[in-house]
RNA sequence: GCUUCUCUAGCUCAAUGGCAGAGCAACGGACUCUUAAUCCGCAGGUUCUGGGUUCGAAUCCCAGGGGAAGCACCA
């Protein structure tokens, strides 16, 4: 049994006169009361597909122009194009591997049928039984002997054309944008190549994926506002995690050696291009090993991911094209600053002296600031925006960098570096501090900030501690913001063309 | 949070102080090789909301709401 069989029209018109939105939805409707009298379900429950769209262009996309042939598809498509030449309708199917034509026939399928593939509206899912054929002009189409409707459109769709370009609409009715924006599904299906990719190179180096909580009692790993919530049963007030790296990191303490996590994290924080209240990071701990291997892990994953979503590792930042191939330049913070004054920079030198170089740049320092707070803060002012490639910024002062492990040479900087990739910070990694002694100092000193009312300084983990008291092998670690590096592959600017739902105010409908 | 811009038919856009319009989609009709099919016809509006100025407001002003960009915030 098949399909639309539209009757009593006359019958329902006078609520269908007019149009908009209220009226074409009602003329559907009414097609759906009409279908169902007529013994017809317009959702059946299931289809049996032969063929991928993408499938019957590769069996059959070499045949030559005006050529039938006995070849028997059954394919499965939501309408995107329909044109009515009277007695042939050609129509253009998608799927998510491709599009392929239909060439409806009167003849073929019979008066009735013909009738009511007529009335089928743009945005209706469609089951085809047909054969496969050419145009004279060559066009690749399916030829059905019968047509099925799957799931009928009762809300029309944006326009064939122009498609949906308001960016409000896209982002919160991003059902509508992925229907009609070939722009929309791309970055996305460049997301899950991404990830897919992490998660083979990351096998193959021996990387057991692991879940860690996500609501977490400290809210620790980072700089960063937390949410809060609230567990009822228990009681207690809850944070949302802010990183994964303190849970990782009692995984590597208990011999785990290799692990990763790709997951969701949440700031409460502003709102940007760059910036969305949750988001994803993958973060990796091997054990025995320090900042240098992590930063070649960094080269390694995002290059073979750069060739497994987008097929080249040349990326454009800034209409300038890089290989990311090739090794990224290592620069450490205090000699980017350094350059950029003119003079030598250090946190080893009087508060005082860098303060007035602060202000000399037009930076408000505060009173709590050491010299290495300076020192970040005068590399984010003068040297942040010159950054272009994808580089390693290297030695990061002890005082902004609470979990990373000294530096063997210099005791006032860290084994640490962050990914910066146009202006951007796209990752941050560390020969991570395992020593719980000098961990304990250092979670002291944070408990001081917040308590002196650093909002984002961390609090004392106890039970971090006592995990580091257990004996954490030499560890390197490292994370990745992963909506920022499908911004960088897929070559958009803000990171809510990569998020299939950003953060957006509640909708007033 | 601040500044600027923006919001008109389901979608894409016009109209800048003087009758709210077009294309697509829809609806009725013609057409068996179209490709954003074409052609004829018809219909569709809380111009984001609420005030105000004006003889007259989509347009100017005020307040509110949504969105965007930038700044602030954000290792």
């Amino acid at each position: 049994m098949s399909d639309v069989t539209p009757t009593n029209e006359s019958s329902a018109n006078d609520e269908q006169s007019g149009s908009g939105l209220a009226a074409e939805k009602a003329r559907r409707l009414a097609q759906l009361d009409s279908m169902r009298a007529a013994g017809v379900n317009p959702y059946p429950y299931r289809f049996d597909r032969s063929h991928t769209l993408e499938e019957v262009r590769a069996n059959w996309g070499h045949l030559e122009p005006g050529i039938e042939t006995e070849n028997g598809v059954s394919v499965a498509g939501r309408i995107m194009l329909k044109r009515d030449t009277g007695k042939l309708v050609f129509a253009s199917i998608r799927d998510r591997s491709g599009e392929i034509q239909l060439f409806i026939s009167k003849a073929a399928v019979g008066d009735d049928e013909f009738a009511a593939i007529k009335h089928l509206d743009l945005g209706d899912w469609v089951g085809v039984h047909g054969t496969v054929m050419t145009t004279r002009k060559g066009e690749l189409s399916v030829k059905p002997d019968r047509v099925e409707l799957l799931s009928k459109a009762v809300r029309p769709m944006p326009d064939k054309w122009h498609g949906l370009h308001d960016v409000d609409t896209r982002f919160r009715q991003r059902y509508a944008d992925l229907i009609v924006n070939e722009d929309a599904r791309r970055a996305f299906e460049i997301r899950h190549e991404i990830i897919a990719s992490f998660r083979r190179t990351l096998h193959d180096r021996g990387f057991i994926e692991v879940e860690t909580p996500v609501l977490h009692v400290e809210s620790g790993g980072a700089h960063a506002r937390p949410f809060t919530t609230h567990h009822n049963t228990l009681d207690m007030q809850l944070y949302l995690r802010i990183a994964l790296e303190l849970h990782l990191k009692r995984l590597i303490v208990g011999g785990m050696e290799r692990v990763y996590e790709i997951g969701r994290i949440f700031r409460n924080e502003g709102i940007s291009t760059r910036h969305n209240p949750e988001f994803t990071m993958m973060e990796l701990y091997q054990a025995l090993g320090d900042w240098n291997d992590v930063m070649e892990i960094s080269e390694t994953l995002i290059t073979q991911a750069a060739r497994d979503s987008i097929g080249t590792t040349i990326v454009t930042i800034r209409e300038q094209e890089f290989d990311l191939a090739e090794p990224w330049p290592r620069v450490r913070m205090v000699d980017a600053v350094s350059e950029k004054i003119g003079r030598a920079v250090h946190p080893s030198q009087p508060v005082s002296e860098l303060r007035s170089l602060a202000e000399e740049h037009g930076i408000r320092w505060e009173d709590r600031w050491g010299g290495g707070k300076l020192v970040e803060e005068l590399f984010e002012a003068l040297c942040e925006a010159d950054i272009v490639r994808p580089t390693f910024i290297t030695g990061h002062p002890t005082e902004i960098s609470p979990l990373a492990r000294v530096d063997r040479d210099d005791p006032w900087l860290t084994e640490r570096f962050e990914i910066f990739v146009d202006s951007r910070e796209l990752g941050n990694g560390y020969s991570e501090l395992n020593d719980p002694v000098e961990q304990r100092l250092r979670f002291e000193e944070e408990q001081a900030a917040k308590e002196a009312g650093d909002v984002e300084a961390g609090s004392l983990d106890e039970d971090y501690l006592r995990a580091l008291e257990y004996g954490m092998p030499p560890t390197g670690g490292l994370g990745i913001g992963m909506d920022r590096l499908t911004m960088l592959l897929a070559g958009v600017d803000s990171i809510k063309e990569v998020i299939l739902f950003p953060t957006l105010r509640h909708e007033v409908l």
